[in-house]
DNA sequence: GAATAATGTTCAATATATTGAACGGTTGCC
DNA sequence: GGCAACCGTTCAATATATTGAACATTATTC
């Protein structure tokens, strides 16, 4: 039972699908439709091989194929639905916000670890104007986000350094952490607190803290966070809010095992 | 442009490629992980070949490997996320919805049509009890559901009855349309009443009010529906919410087009 | 308008992915 | 316990996907 099926080490696999998969991701990641060549050029494709992967994944619907090239399609939402439908987290995570006082004003968001980044399963959002918001399937680098840090220093050191092995991702803001041995100290730290703190690694002027929630078996299988600016939350109400979102994650952790 | 990518006619494709998606496929359709034995016989592979394939989606995060076999993982929300994120018409749909009065007290999706499915994209849930709801991302075949009513009607007929070509999808309820003949009937209807009705075709005792958003050809990119029980609103009442569908999808279609 | 650069598409030689068989291990039945 | 069935994993022969080149078309530059 793994909690990462990105850090498994490679072993027969099939070349063809990689690059299927690093076409989906380069387009992923891409504001614009990408011409064929384009594709080639950035995924070091030759533009035929390109031109067979692209036209297979629009055919699939996995892509889809505009006048400005080629974007994202509607078929992958066939396997969120699918992923997201199998755990009862995020119901589970949505009732327990329906009655948390504590958390209403606040964005709160429920995350996996997914390799190095965490992945958003469900935000629910603040109630107050200007919020801001994430939507299932954003990604952010996990060792500078506050669901990150508290997933990661809630697993065992040696399997929390082989997972931040090699380069350290660019940092968002100057306050993320720079590195792997400054992680390890903040992580000590967030294991004392019982909750993990970003304080504008991510963006600045925000701050996020963040529990994991576990299986029976201790294990984080997800994370929580509550978001609010630097000047919503100081001193106290911020330790406040740190524990409530450490209760929350202890509630959801009730009678797992998770999906995990 | 092409409102449906999946209908493109099949041209060097790589069944490497296809095979991947179908496994993906298949495991999205599971409700339980599948084990290695399970997705070769399911999905007609070799043995061998089921477990490149799928030890190549597991490190890609694109399936998980569990104990219980393989289910789907984390990574296609990051592509979901990317194609929900290109459009601006969940946004407007939400922004639309939210000073709506008369379909607040119903549910109401939006919907693309993919192949000969519809795919939930968004679903804004009403404010009763019990309310039922979709997740993004999941798929009903198009004949029997409004949304996909509507999106079908405004295509032409060439068009529409070369996508409903072939088997026709197996019905949900007894009421579901039985088949493309009897489509074209009911395709002349909600062009003339400007909106397409599902008494009971997708579940028994439900109704659904559908409109086509299109694009500034006026081809239909996208659609909306409302849906309600039938004790909720029945002779007027139900036409004034087939009305009111009809003008949110009007007022989605201003100032198109789309990302299609 | 002409020349150049770039695009997307096609195609046989080279690299690869799949296949069937074999294997060791596990499970279930008698 | 023995046997059959099944599992997941490995591996060389066969099927395939990718490559570089060629080509027609389009776009850009002068």
């Amino acid at each position: 039972m793994t909690l990462s099926p990105d850090a498994a080490p490679a072993r027969r696999l099939v070349p063809a699908i990689e690059r299927a998969s690093a076409v989906m991701d380069l387009l992923a990641g891409s504001s614009r439709p990408l011409s064929l060549s384009e594709i080639a050029r950035a995924a070091g494709l030759a533009k035929s091989s390109a031109h067979g992967i692209c036209e297979t994944l629009s055919a699939l619907g996995l892509l889809r194929s505009e006048a400005a090239g080629y974007a994202i399609g509607p078929h992958a939402l066939r396997w969120s639905a699918a992923y997201l439908g199998r755990t009862s987290l995020i119901s589970e995570f949505e009732a327990l916000l329906a009655s948390d006082d504590a958390l209403r004003s606040a964005t709160t968001t429920l995350s996996v670890l997914s390799g190095r980044d965490v992945v958003y399963l469900a935000c629910h959002n603040s109630d107050r104007p200007l919020g801001f918001t994430f939507r299932a399937g954003e990604r952010l680098p996990a060792p500078f986000t506050a669901t990150g840090k508290a997933m990661l220093s809630a697993l065992s050191e040696t399997e929390r350094q082989a997972l931040l092995a090699g380069d350290w991702p660019a940092p968002l803001t100057p306050a993320s952490v720079p590195d792997a041995a400054r992680f390890e100290t903040q992580a000590a730290r967030w294991q004392t607190l019982g909750y993990a703190i970003d304080d504008g690694e991510v963006r600045e002027g925000m701050v996020c803290l963040g529990a994991a929630v576990r299986d029976a078996q201790g294990r984080p299988v997800a994370g929580l966070a509550t978001s609010f600016t630097s000047a919503e939350a100081a001193g106290d109400e911020r330790a406040a809010l740190g524990r409530a979102v450490a209760a929350l994650a202890h509630r959801l952790s009730a009678h797992r095992p998770l999906p995990d």
